[in-house]
RNA sequence: GCGGGCGUGGCGGAAUUGGUAGACGCGCUGGACUCAAAAUCCAGUUCUGGCAACAGAGUGUCGGUUCGACUCCGACCGCCCGCACCA
């Protein structure tokens, strides 16, 4: 019985370095010009009560990026925040009367207490939350910033209302088009909201897509598609009858000759005009409105349209009437909510047209094509090739016949080339009361007069009902009336507070002077901008990141930052998922509450009835997929937490939660500790040289080893890098194993022993820093491991003398071959020649030819 | 519907970016230690055939390029993310 077999006791250990970090001030960051700075940031996270798995993960990534940063010689900024306004805060007011703020305040320090048991290397003398006061004074100024240099301004758009409630729903409260909570259907309305002019830099934000080298390319991808830049032409349809035009966007203005149809949008304002005399029109639209506002249930509801009884007239042809449908899939937030019908050549078109019995003519016949028998199936045609059925553009390729007719409009001045973006101006109005509050008061006389500097910030009020439905700002009396700033008259205060993605569109800035009384401190700003590596959730790959794109432009529009990109380096990481379980009755339960039975099938613990395991989700609160990491931290210590977060699943690709994997990190932090601290080999004294006569790159156990570590060093370092977790993980992994054999007592032994154990306890630190720390003080350190410069390799190390080369004949695998490294062709050619095996298959015919791949491969080829 | 991505053993994945497919881990099988169990250690583990040496097949499906394809190209299937008021 060996008396060291207890096992690690991380409670204590964690306990003991996480105290010794904070003492020791050793994740404080402070500005210092003179050293090269690294500012890492994971996404903050929503105080939604207590931290999930995917939190974990995140944050894990994080701090391995900062802790190895900082081991590399870099001034590290490493914050950490709450994005605290939001929808959930009034849920939790409506369903069970808890006060807002006391509710995110008091998840926030469960959040905290959570985040601090991780091990994580962060600043928290920067910590702040969106919602407090201080925060959202600053995010104010800013608003009122935007307000003065016309980038941001007020307007009417389109919102989901519910009837019953008397509230505006978000479009996840919308389900199957009723509110979630009434179950009324959903209408949609007109309410003037206020609106930040992203589009001011459509331009800008789709240009530095290009600088983005640190960015993924589907990130970008997807930015690049959602701004939507598309070159074309609007088209003025003169009317039958009228004496108003049509304004038409197209990219295809060379198809003009095979319209069949044009369709408006349900809103847009000709529709609405006819539908007042119009019961049936005006059905249609109310009908279209409960779609509510969502693009996605638009789309996706079935294409329908109705014949509004206008006449658009062709341009090129006064006698050619074009009817003119509302169609439910016409979007009026894009190009002039109006289109032309090209069925033979958009499919979308060409299925309206199938369905309300259109003409459908080909006018772009692909090259090789006969153009008198091409015709349109099931298929509409996208492709290139010549113009035909198309009068004046007949024979033109598809380029020139767009100049041609774009030409043509112009002069006639019935149309002109334009540039239509796809991005629409950001709608920040949201009418809720857990937000931040627009600064600016509506008086009858003077308008929209912005609240002064000096009066900032206008505070939530906390005396606020949620008894009532609607906006708890729109109800409160006496915070509402206020004396307008101007002219001292009576006023209304704006009740609409921001989309809580303004919080989220500046909060890195913050970061680098939290307690200014100013937004910004230009010089911090100037020092720890941009944000070197960015880090999170993949779902937030457009809307979060394209608002911080913009809100930095218009920072710096505003003189507040130099800076068109605030993130660098991007990392978007995949979720974290689990095996989902329902009850007979098909109520979701939690992993815990589900047990195996003796047959093996999957039952309620509680009753033994059979449960249906449902594939691996997303983990979610909703369906109880979850499991909680307090658990797992309380179980196996933050160590083993982290360094599964880390092993086998790419960081980008979602992660399976798997009981078993836990027990295997927590089976390899044992190990190392084993190794490592409790081991009876000898070991050289810290920093002894290396015994007289050992020469590292001669033969023997030990020199295999040191081998070993050198590689390992090189591998992990570029693993890290490269965001290559699992890789690092994995090359640990084979250092442990190497070093594990050698089992020699020798000085060289011995020798090498010290070297592996530090190199190895330095590479695992920003993975497991707490068996870092207490490694790295088993080895006779008095300073922490988390201050300690990050090992390098000896170059002379890392390759080998020989190289197992693959030999191959006609293309299969035949045998290997040691070589020396970098053997000249010729004889590399004619060892693989003389093998039996490759005389075996070549079987007397001559090689056609060898091919030769340095210390690679060799195939030869009969 | 539109945009973006992913698919490799029983499982998570690796593969120097066109050059020995399956590193590393999980699981499983056998063995050692133990009165026994746990823990630990050792060995094996893509599939098919064979005692074995070995042979054949194999990276979602079908086809193509190449001396050589998980990797490049085309079509298809399945799953995931986003779609502007969830964060």
């Amino acid at each position: 019985m060996h008396f060291h077999m207890s096992r690690y006791s991380f409670k204590d250990i964690e306990a003991r370095w996480q105290a010794r970090w904070e003492s020791e001030q050793c994740f404080a960051a402070t500005e210092e010009p003179s050293r090269p700075k690294y500012y890492v940031l994971e996404m903050f996270p929503y105080p939604s009560g207590r931290i999930h798995m995917g939190h974990v993960r995140n944050y894990t990534m994080g701090d391995v990026v900062a802790r190895f940063m900082r081991a590399r010689g870099y001034n590290v900024l490493h914050p950490m925040g709450w994005d605290a306004f939001g929808l959930p805060a009034e849920n939790a007011a409506i369903e069970r009367g808890i006060d807002p703020s006391e509710w995110t305040y008091g998840n926030i320090d469960t959040m905290r207490r959570q985040l601090k048991a991780l091990g994580l290397s962060l600043d928290w003398s920067r910590e702040f939350a969106t919602c407090d006061e201080s925060y959202y004074h600053q995010q104010q100024k800013l608003f009122l910033a935007l307000l003065r240099n016309g980038l941001a301004y007020r307007r009417e758009s389109w919102v989901n209302w519910d009837p019953v409630d008397h509230t505006v729903l978000a479009n996840e409260q919308v389900v199957d088009g009723r509110g979630w909570r009434s179950g009324a259907l959903i209408e949609r309305r007109k309410l003037n909201q206020w609106f930040f002019r992203t589009t001011a830099f459509s331009d800008s934000l789709l240009e530095a897509l290009q600088t983005l080298d640190r960015w993924p390319e589907r990130v970008k991808l997807m930015q690049q598609n959602w701004i939507g830049r598309s070159e074309g032409a609007c088209v003025l349809f003169r009317l039958k009858g009228r004496d108003d035009r049509l304004e038409v966007f197209t990219t295809r203005p060379d198809t003009l000759f095979g319209a069949s149809f044009c369709a408006i949008s349900p809103n847009h304002p000709i529709t609405q005009a006819l539908a007042e005399s119009d019961p049936r029109l005006a059905d249609f639209i109310a009908r279209c409105n409960r779609l509510g506002t969502s693009e996605e249930a638009i789309e996706t509801a079935e294409k329908e349209g109705i014949d509004t009884g206008l006449r658009a007239l062709h341009p090129f042809d006064p006698d050619w009437e074009l009817p003119v449908y509302a169609a439910n899939f016409v979007l009026m937030e894009y190009g002039t909510g109006a289109i032309f019908g090209c069925p033979a050549h958009d499919q979308r078109d060409l299925e309206f047209a199938r369905k309300y019995g259109l003409p459908v003519v080909p006018v772009v016949a692909p090259d090789g094509s006969d153009p008198a028998t091409f015709s349109i199936g099931d298929e509409a045609y996208t492709g290139d090739g010549r113009l035909i059925h198309s009068r004046f553009l007949d024979g033109l390729a598809v380029p020139e016949a767009k100049a041609t007719v774009t030409q043509r409009l112009e002069a006639a001045g019935d149309g002109a080339g334009t540039v239509s973006y796809r991005l629409r101006d950001w709608g920040i109005s949201r009418q809720r009361y857990w937000g931040c509050p627009i600064p600016v008061v509506h008086c009858e006389r003077c308008g929209v007069v912005p609240v002064p500097e000096d009066a900032l910030p206008v505070v939530l009020p906390r005396d606020v009902r949620f008894d009532v439905p609607g906006n708890p700002l729109d109800h409160h009396e006496t915070w509402k009336h206020v004396p307008c700033p101007a002219c001292g008259g009576p006023a209304l205060r704006e009740t609409d507070t921001m989309d809580t993605f303004v919080d989220s569109s500046w909060y890195f800035v913050r970061f680098c002077s939290p307690h200014a009384d100013a937004p910004v401190v230009g010089s911090a700003a100037a020092y720890w901008l941009p944000v070197d590596q960015y880090i999170g959730g993949i779902e937030h790959a457009i809307l979060h990141l394209l608002y911080a794109r913009f809100f930095t432009r218009a920072m710096a529009a505003t003189g507040y930052l130099d800076l068109e990109e605030p993130f660098a380096g991007l990392f978007t990481q995949g979720m974290v998922c689990h095996e989902t379980y329902r009850d007979e009755a098909g109520k979701w339960l939690f992993p815990t509450e589900v047990t195996m039975n003796d047959a093996g099938q999957a039952v309620h613990a509680a009753s033994g009835r059979p449960v249906t395991v449902g594939r691996s989700e997303s983990m979610s609160k909703s369906k109880r997929n979850v499991v909680d990491p307090e658990t797992i931290i309380a179980t196996y210590g933050a160590d083993t937490a982290r360094l599964f977060m880390l092993s086998d699943t790419p960081p980008d690709r979602d992660l399976d939660w798997s009981d078993a994997g836990v027990e295997g990190a927590w089976r390899f932090v044992n190990r190392l500790w084993r190794m490592v601290a409790e081991t009876e080999l000898p070991m050289a004294a810290r920093d002894a040289p290396a015994p007289e006569g050992f020469d590292p790159s001669g033969p023997g156990a030990a020199q295999e080893t040191l081998r070993a570590v050198h590689k390992a060093i090189n591998d992990v370092t570029a693993d890290l890098e490269r965001f290559g977790f699992n890789r690092a993980v994995a090359r640990v992994r084979e250092l442990t194993n190497a070093v594990a054999v050698l089992s020699e007592a020798d000085p060289a032994a011995a020798w090498v022993r010290r070297q592996a154990f530090e190199t190895l306890t330095q590479l695992i630190g920003p993975m497991m820093p707490h068996l870092g720390e207490a490694l790295w003080e088993a080895l006779g350190h008095e300073t922490t491991l988390a201050t300690a410069a990050w090992p390098t390799a000896d170059p002379a190390l890392v390759v080998d003398d020989t190289v197992t080369i693959a030999v191959q004949v006609n293309g299969k695998l035949r045998g290997t071959l040691e070589l020396p490294r970098d053997a000249e062709e010729g004889d590399v050619r004619s060892a693989v020649l003389s093998l039996p095996v490759v005389a075996e298959f070549v079987a007397g015919r001559t090689p056609r030819r060898v091919v030769v791949v340095r210390n690679r491969i060799v195939n030869v080829v009969v």
